[in-house]
DNA sequence: CTGAAAGCGCTTACAG
DNA sequence: CTGAAAGCGCTTACAG
């Protein structure tokens, strides 16, 4: 099935039912209907492949991902995915996981492929990823990932903003002594502290203790909760630098016979727990960095600098979203009582 | 870059350069290594969009998922882009977001870009997978989705088999009264019970109740544990049919005062709360439905089909891996103790 | 408005 | 062993 076979149903010659197919041109209504038919007549489907070659255009778009199964990663693909589909770009999968000597290789097939624009996905506010612009003479854009190199493009969610974002709704709820519970050595969560310590010093008050540093599991965020009590700090809200945290840090106030939020509001950030839509309300309060949106971004930029338009350099932010649950909103025992039952919390 | 360039160089004609790159023909080791040295020196790397066209292969695999965002089909996703990687083949990735519509548009467009196999990632053992094989000329292949027609290759997890290793686990640790707690309406949960129900009574043994059906939540495994307590149901384990289902039944039985897995012994299904491999031991024992090593060997199968081998007709069993932790390894109390304070267990 | 021709960058019989 | 030629299926100036 060629333009050939179209051209002659229709009487013409292939150029002219490409320029037809091709939506440009001038031709007579009559000659572009006869062609138009016959093209629906055998269902033709051009070869991508031949005008790629021709155009010296591939209409597609490498993406280069260190781990596919990573929830995070999946969520930038998607967003990427839906604006290159809508683009009419094609989707290149490579994962490189996370070896070095597979990402040298991969990027050697997508320059054979010829892709017309390269979209890195990375592991979040780990380390620098190692800056691959050089190897391509199409745009690259990085996404979830910072790339070692500051005339890059990456987009990151806006840790800074997520912390500030913590920080007015928690104030805003009238807490007075914010206790921040986070991981360690991740640029993410130190910005993110340094965030919500900008909010409280500009409304006066100062952090209740230092901010707690471990791990990302629960056993930690209730591990931390302990610290809190057992050092008598007096705190009434918590800023937990993910929802496994928070859930630890819930279990060990509710162990703890400390009512949420009426004697401690909890907010958790990363959206990773997706309640029910059908639950009355959702229990957890969460700050959302929008990851699909941060790949869709990073795709809608890589295809406008795929047509002639710059690239912004560095960092580009994305903002968080505030999910409102139960643990930051005063509401009745009743209430409260239902959905704080311990089996709730699990979800 | 071209061919015509590294032949200039080498001084030889593209023709020659094309055998000695792909491998093949006779050529003399003079010549050959002049060309290959010039290749190399130029950094060449043949455009795969013309070798595709002239060759009439893409050597481009379409995959197509409902939703790559959803963390099964990703980890299915990543098992088959490593077979393909592996092969030479590149992954073009469409997520058809559930959509009828979309559907039909990226079939179309899997088409032109003349695939040379298609894969579907479905959503496990949800409907069936309306099939598209007849709108390809490549083979079609289904991974975790089964197509609706007994003609095509549908790779799946044996959940027959998922159940039967439950049984035989749980009672070889002694369990005489098995409970089993997993929700409805989902032929891959009605195969687990059949699997279980099936070892159970080859040992002479009856289901601790009726299978109790609800949904996939934790609060569920809660309350129907709460259930099985109130009604005086007398038993000893319960196999859980996902790993949610398994922590909400925990939480109840230790609410319960209940040892696990002295009183109670607890296994989940899915893997899919991955415990940091720094814990000494791990605590939920589970059943993993292996669904990397399912987009594996779909993949591989596809890869094969395409070279010429029978596409097996009908289902593909992928078999399971037992995963014990704690919950199913009778232990001394101090170990219990340890691993089962109540934060643990939502590590 | 339409056709003939050249070209995109490879591959592969076919000669010699 | 190596080169010249035709072809893969399109696109796009260039004529007319």
């Amino acid at each position: 099935m060629t333009l050939k076979d179209v051209a002659a149903i229709a009487g013409v010659d292939e150029s002219t039912v490409s320029r037809v197919l091709r939506g440009g041109g001038k031709v007579s209504d009559e000659t572009r209907t006869r062609i138009v038919e016959a093209a629906e007549r055998l269902d033709f489907r051009p070869n991508a492949l031949a005008q790629s070659l021709a155009r010296g255009e591939s209409k597609v778009i490498g993406v280069l991902v260190e781990d596919v199964s990573d929830i995070f990663s999946a969520l930038v693909l998607r967003g990427a995915e839906s604006v290159f589909a809508a683009s009419d770009l094609a989707t290149l999968v490579y994962d490189a996981q996370e070896s070095p000597g597979r990402r040298a290789e991969l990027i050697r097939k997508l320059q054979a492929r010829r892709v017309d624009g390269v979209l890195v996905i990375g592991r979040g506010s780990a380390a620098p990823y190692t800056s691959i612009s050089d190897r391509f003479q199409v745009p690259v854009v990085y996404a979830f990932g910072v790339s070692s190199s500051a005339l890059d493009t990456s987009f990151v969610p806006d840790d800074f903003a997520v912390g500030r974002m913590a920080g007015e709704h928690l104030l805003g709820l009238g807490s007075r002594h914010v206790a921040h519970i986070t991981a360690a050595e991740d640029t993410g969560a130190q910005n993110r502290a340094a965030g919500l310590m900008s909010v409280l010093e500009a409304a006066g008050r100062a952090l209740a203790g230092r901010p707690l540093l471990g791990d990302w599991s629960a056993r930690w965020g209730a591990t931390a909760v302990g610290q809190l009590i057992d050092q008598d700090t007096p705190f009434d809200a918590i800023f937990c630098g993910n929802d496994l945290i928070a859930l630890g840090a819930f279990a060990r106030l509710r162990e703890a016979g400390l009512r949420i939020p009426a004697d401690v509001a909890v907010l958790g950030h990363d959206h990773f727990v997706r309640e029910r839509p059908s639950e009355e309300s959702k229990v957890l309060s969460t700050i959302d960095p929008n990851r699909s949106e941060l790949g869709a971004r990073a795709a809608t930029t890589l295809v406008r600098a795929m047509t002639g338009g710059a690239l912004p350099q560095g960092l580009q932010m994305v903002a968080p979203t505030l999910v409102v649950g139960l643990t930051t909103t005063p509401n009745s025992d009743a209430q409260a009582r239902r959905a704080y039952d311990l089996l709730e919390m699990l979800l």
